[in-house]
DNA sequence: TCTGGGGTCCTAGGACCC
DNA sequence: TCTGGGGTCCTAGGACCC
């Protein structure tokens, strides 16, 4: 059974949490903004009347670079990049804390507007989505150029579309006419448009995978589309191998997933300066607990237990080490996962001063489904009964 | 100037069961 | 008292994505 001429869309909002914040403070527009500071980079409003804004150079600390505008870019400013790094780049550059909760209600904002075309959307985080658009009539252009101006009417922000066969296709292709796109391709296209691009800008190619690549000459989607299958696979094993090959020939049968249930809920946290597993215990304890407590706000919140507990550790050599224990019973209670976390806690040896503290809730069901677990009761008694063990000493 | 936080999926070995 | 073997669960790590 195939499903012949699909129409997948993608679609990807512009810069997001920065167009977002120009919305806001619109004296920003045409500058060098970088988002990702904390509350002292809270613009203050001055008795005149303007605003005096945080610098990029007034910056200090371990964050990363969220988002930046067009003009950050140009300055070499992209994601993810280290900020005291972004600083020495752009030190005249705008800095802007990261606000969340504005970013959700534009998201809602957006999503919302598409769905007045259709139910076929599949989230893909905050600010992109695919949309099925089989179903809906009328040239696939005119349509895209209809979702976006119902997307800009409905936020006042422009956003990037493709149209494709395909989800693979459609990704790749709402980045090519950035921003405010509208790109359609076909398979026609594949040669000209999709084969000279370097093979890491397809979804799924990441640094490791694109620099293994390049290790045995192949820098192009078009280059791995002549791969010998045989060197892929001598390379990356069978059904990467085999995937790869698949994508280079712009080949992908995913379906646009409209549901999908939680796997995993997860709290973690970046200290400020690197924590001493004895000298820096109580510390290390309230942390430890808090973001315990959070996880299990999290599940209850939104209405999930989950059955097994994990944490991770980063110590300051970046190293990262992971443990997990599945419990006899679902839960969303702090101090059962506290207990969990603990136990995963002893079975990792302390030897370096610690960077990062996570908590993790996996293995969910929602929480209306619960019932079904075999008595908790003997065991969990006697775990909560144990005093509390000092683990980090 | 070292590199956030919240996720998903895949792999692989061992335990355990039939 | 050589070597089976499939299925599932648990655990740890890693790649990747937004």
């Amino acid at each position: 059974m195939s499903s012949s001429a699909r129409r997948i869309a993608h679609l990807d909002m512009d810069a997001f949490y920065a167009s977002v914040e120009l919305l806001r403070y619109p004296d920003l527009r045409g500058q060098a903004v970088v988002i990702g500071g904390g509350r002292n980079a809270v613009p203050e409003d001055l008795p005149d009347g303007t605003r005096r804004y945080a610098r990029l150079r007034d910056y200090a600390g371990r964050g990363v670079v969220t988002t930046s505008t067009y003009e950050a870019r140009a300055l070499g400013v992209f994601s993810a990049m280290g900020m005291m790094k972004a600083a020495k780049l752009a030190p005249d550059a705008i800095l802007l804390p990261t606000d969340f909760d504005a970013y959700r209600r534009y998201s809602g904002l957006f999503k919302a507007a598409v769905r007045s075309f259709t139910e076929q959307i599949e989230d893909r985080g905050i600010d992109e989505i695919y949309i099925d658009l089989t179903d809906i009539d009328g040239e696939a252009r005119d349509v895209a150029a209809r979702i976006k101006a119902a997307v800009n009417a409905a936020t006042g922000l422009t956003c990037s579309i493709c149209v494709a066969p395909n989800k693979l296709l459609a990704k790749i292709g709402s980045e090519l006419d950035k921003p405010d796109g509208l790109t359609i391709l076909t398979p026609a296209d594949i040669p000209t448009r999709i084969w000279p691009l370097a093979a890491r800008k397809v979804n799924g190619i990441g640094p490791k995978a694109a620099e293994k690549l390049a290790a045995i000459g192949i820098e192009t989607v078009g280059q791995l589309a002549e791969a010998d299958i045989a060197l892929l696979q001598a390379h990356f094993g069978r059904n990467y191998a085999s995937w790869l090959a698949e994508v280079a020939n712009g080949r992908d049968e995913r379906q646009v997933v409209v549901s999908s249930e939680p796997k995993s809920m997860s709290r973690e946290t970046t200290f400020e300066r690197d924590l001493h597993p004895r000298g820096d215990r109580p510390v290390l304890s309230e942390q430890f607990t808090r973001l315990c407590m959070r996880v299990a706000e999290d599940l209850r919140r939104k209405g999930y237990v989950g059955r097994t507990v994990g944490i991770k550790l980063r110590f300051d050599d970046f190293h990262t080490v992971t443990r997990d224990l599945t419990l006899t019973a679902h839960t969303a209670d702090g101090a059962t996962i506290r207990h969990g976390a603990t136990e995963c806690l002893k079975r990792i040896p302390l030897e370096r001063r610690i960077r990062l503290l996570g908590v993790r809730v996996s293995a969910l069901i929602p929480a209306a489904d619960q019932g079904d677990d075999p008595a908790p009761v003997q065991e969990e008694l006697r775990f909560d009964a144990e005093p509390d063990s000092p683990v980090f000493r």
